[in-house]
DNA sequence: TGTATTTTGATGTATATACATTAAATACTT
DNA sequence: AAGTATTTAATGTATATACATCAAAATACA
């Protein structure tokens, strides 16, 4: 197992709070860095991966896109430009709402969907081989990830 | 506490490893997000930072750039292009290596150890905030974050 | 010694993050 | 109803990420 101290080559942290900060930045950028090389391929970045799978959490339906931001993992992002690069490539439609013509509703094409489902075994075994814990500890892992921000 | 499903508003996940994923990735934010704001009103970055941090590990002697991306949380980041940031604003200098004049040596300045020790307390209490855990979960937590990457 | 290979840091490009600003549409207030 | 405030999405800008490529220098090795 490779310990934070060694992954980074410090020896020391000034507290295991400073340490879990570090080490939770570090896992981030070793998970991103491989879904990245796994979406790829696709023409997908995983940002606009998540965009599509908040979409089809829909049951494809129509999704605004300050409702897209608000379910984004990372809130700060620009869904209106992640919606712009979907749509240049056909995985979903962008149509003004009829009820409120502010808004731009969402929604996933019939490509959009295929590729999801392209992806969907390659995203499970990558999980898996990015988390290299038993049933009980990723449990452990999300209870105190929950607890964590409060 | 606000669980992930909340935060996010998705009603369930595929399984526990996907939900740990989504976890990490919006516990992620949630952290750099803040720390930008802490570093902000200083005309620093997180990952800008981080190379100071760097810098001050090795008790201000000189590193190469090679040894600081080793070091860093992000090893794709570019850490050619943060010390050229860091050296327009004076934290930093930069020289020709005599040992071998492909590489270059960083070394912080007397502005950049202050602006470190100016930002101690500040981070300190920022760590505290951010992670609501016990000191035993915290621990917890650093050993499951070192099991999961193997 | 001379050529090929590797290492190092810089740089180019596309994408995303983090924020501020803007224009249009809607909601609120009196 | 008229004027003000707010919401929504788009857009502008600076920074960082995730690569690929390049030139110079060092190293390997034949």
């Amino acid at each position: 197992m490779m310990k934070i101290e060694e992954a980074i080559k410090q020896k020391e942290f000034k507290d295991p709070y400073n340490k879990a900060i570090v080490n939770l930045l570090y896992t981030h950028s070793h998970i991103v860095s491989q879904q990245s090389s796994l979406f790829k391929p696709f023409g997908l970045s995983p940002e606009q991966y998540n965009v599509l799978r908040i979409l089809r959490g829909q049951n494809s339906s129509p999704i605004t896109v300050s409702s897209i931001q608000e379910r984004m993992l990372n809130r700060m992002s620009n869904a209106s430009r992640l919606v712009e690069k979907l749509k240049q490539k056909g995985f979903v439609i962008r149509e003004e709402s009829v009820r409120d013509r502010r808004q731009v509703d969402v929604l996933i094409t019939e490509k959009g969907l295929k590729i999801l489902e392209k992806l969907e075994a390659a995203i499970y075994h990558l999980n898996r081989g990015l988390i290299l814990l038993s049933l009980e500890e990723v449990n452990q892992l999300n209870e105190l990830l929950d607890k964590l921000r409060g």
